[in-house]
DNA sequence: CTCGTGACTTTGT
DNA sequence: TACAAAGCCACGA
């Protein structure tokens, strides 16, 4: 459990975004726009990438990439090391990552149930 | 309330 | 397939 200071920080949307990413199955990922979907906010992957930013290590976050094409997702971390534990992780829980950080979403994206709901959380602001 | 920012997504070339 | 530009949402100052 994150500290008294620290849960206030992301007292929003944000805790509905790492309970979604709390919610992935171990051997899947996910992406941005997908973990904000599932999450209530369409078109927020900036968002769920701030929140996981901030999550500092309270979220399996190397279970999120970015979506690179149709097909494919990419790991879009800035650091190299972070990029490449990430990796490690992944392969670790039998997800295979190609040479260039890329993920088949077709065979390990994460496919929820709740994506035909379309339910909007309630704007706290 | 307005403005700037970001671990994104989609579309076009 | 790879690069560039526009669009998207919420947060913080």
């Amino acid at each position: 459990m994150p500290r008294p200071d620290e849960r206030k920080r992301v007292a929003s949307l944000y805790r509905g975004i790492y309970a979604t990413i709390r919610a992935i199955p171990k051997g899947q990922v996910a992406t941005y726009g997908q973990v904000a979907e599932v999450a209530g906010i369409p078109g927020g992957a900036r968002v769920a990438a701030a929140a996981l930013k901030v999550s500092d290590g309270q979220v399996p976050w190397h279970r999120v990439c970015g979506k690179a094409s149709r097909t494919h997702a990419r790991i879009a971390i800035l650091d190299p090391i972070g990029a490449a534990m990430q990796r490690a992780m992944l392969e670790s829980e039998g997800v295979v990552v190609s040479d260039g950080g890329r993920i088949e979403l077709a065979i390990y994206g994460w496919r929820s149930r709740a994506r035909s709901k379309k339910k909007r959380a309630p704007r706290r602001k």
